[in-house]
DNA sequence: CGTGTTATTGACCAACATCAAACTTAGTGG
DNA sequence: CCACTAAGTTTGATGTTGGTCAATAACACG
């Protein structure tokens, strides 16, 4: 339905801001290809990273109701976005009132992310918070076909992990590599293989009901 | 408007679940006196309260569309709060297009929190959370006029701050000592006195234009 | 085959957690 | 109105997780 709006497609390079915060759009964007994030700056130049977005995502349907993007909009891979006019996504809405709900529960499942998100850090050890994005991203991607059935290819730096789970990138490796030493991931590269999948799950306390999937993607 | 819809009023005692975990809801609860929070449980017993809610919020507006509770809804004070059917809410929605926008905007607004709640958690030190928190309660409250000009009557406990600011109590407890020693607040008892307003916004790196507040409340 | 980015390692440190006890406060019933 | 009790706050001692800094090793890419 999306795809019939008018819509202005745009590629984008690796790190490449495609929102900055503090912005005002009149667009909402559609991610086609490639792995997005959402990410804040704090003090001492530390990042929190929001949330990943893959294809199919609406990363900024919030600017439909907010002035100010609170966050900025970063491409992580080469990506390839779709801007699709706000005054279109109205329109849109008012001659098919089911694009309202399938909008508004888009918008609530991804409050249901920040939700699990912000249990994650508050409340789970690095090793489980890392298992836990592990199963989340695993899921995410295979729901939308680029991950294998026991693996796949996770296109960040330890780094970005980091940022995302509030840890130091530092720790992040060290966790990374006990998690190995346990048996539950394998690793060549950004190539991840889970040799144990419901270790892994059970680490990181990993329940994908708050995905809001409707075709079971694993189990 | 909402309070035109059938409603049904509740009274709900201090410490008392509203909603459980896991729940599947015919209503949505629009606060009208008290204090509320959402919360989830993790492993070790744990707790993660999500967010705070005051009168006039709408804590549990997911459930239309959205089947399974992902978190439990209890009250911290006694409180009272209005059911409104989702059936008389989608009527409401299909006769005046405008409440879609209020609620869809509402909910976006949710969101918002959320990402200052993980960025919060995240990134800052425990005695910036605190602060950050304080100031977030104190403008809501405020904007609801249930504060006073430089101070507020907080009814949490500082095992509920800890449970939200993902910090154990001690530590809460020792924390606000040190707000208190540098001058920052005065407390008697759950009555909290801001003696610098400007500080305090510091130390929390609080930016009050995520809550989405029409009309300033503060400065 | 450099060159810049990312991953890994080690040493050391800080923030915060945990445990347990003592002390306050507020609420309750006699 | 006071004693009693339970809940919340405060304190001290000690432990742990994860952060910081800095150096080295491994890649990836032109």
């Amino acid at each position: 339905m999306l795809r019939r709006l008018p819509l202005r497609v745009q590629a984008f390079g690796t790190h490449h801001d495609i929102v900055r915060e503090g912005e005002h759009l009149e667009d909402c964007c559609l991610v086609l290809e490639g792995f997005l994030c959402r990410y804040r700056v704090v003090e001492r130049s530390q990042r929190q990273i929001l949330s990943f977005h893959l294809s199919g995502d609406l990363p900024d349907l919030q600017s439909l109701y907010l002035d100010e993007m609170d966050y900025a909009l970063a491409a992580l891979t080469s990506s390839v976005v779709a801007f699709i006019p706000h005054a279109a996504v109205r329109r849109a809405m008012d001659e098919e009132p089911s694009v309202v709900d399938l909008l508004w529960r888009y918008s609530l499942t991804d409050a249901a992310i920040f939700r699990d998100w912000l249990t994650n850090i508050g409340r789970r050890t690095a090793e489980a918070r890392i298992a836990h994005l592990f199963c989340e991203l695993f899921v995410r991607m295979k729901a939308v076909g680029i991950a294998e059935e026991m693996g796949f290819q996770l296109p960040l730096s330890q780094t970005e992990i980091a940022d995302a789970l509030a840890l130091s990138p530092v720790h992040v490796n060290r966790t990374l590599q006990d998690l190995r030493r346990e048996g539950v991931i394998t690793s060549k590269g950004k190539y991840h293989r889970f040799e144990d999948w419901d270790q892994l799950r059970q680490i990181g306390e990993f329940d994908p009901r708050y995905l809001q999937l409707r075709k079971r993607v694993c189990f």
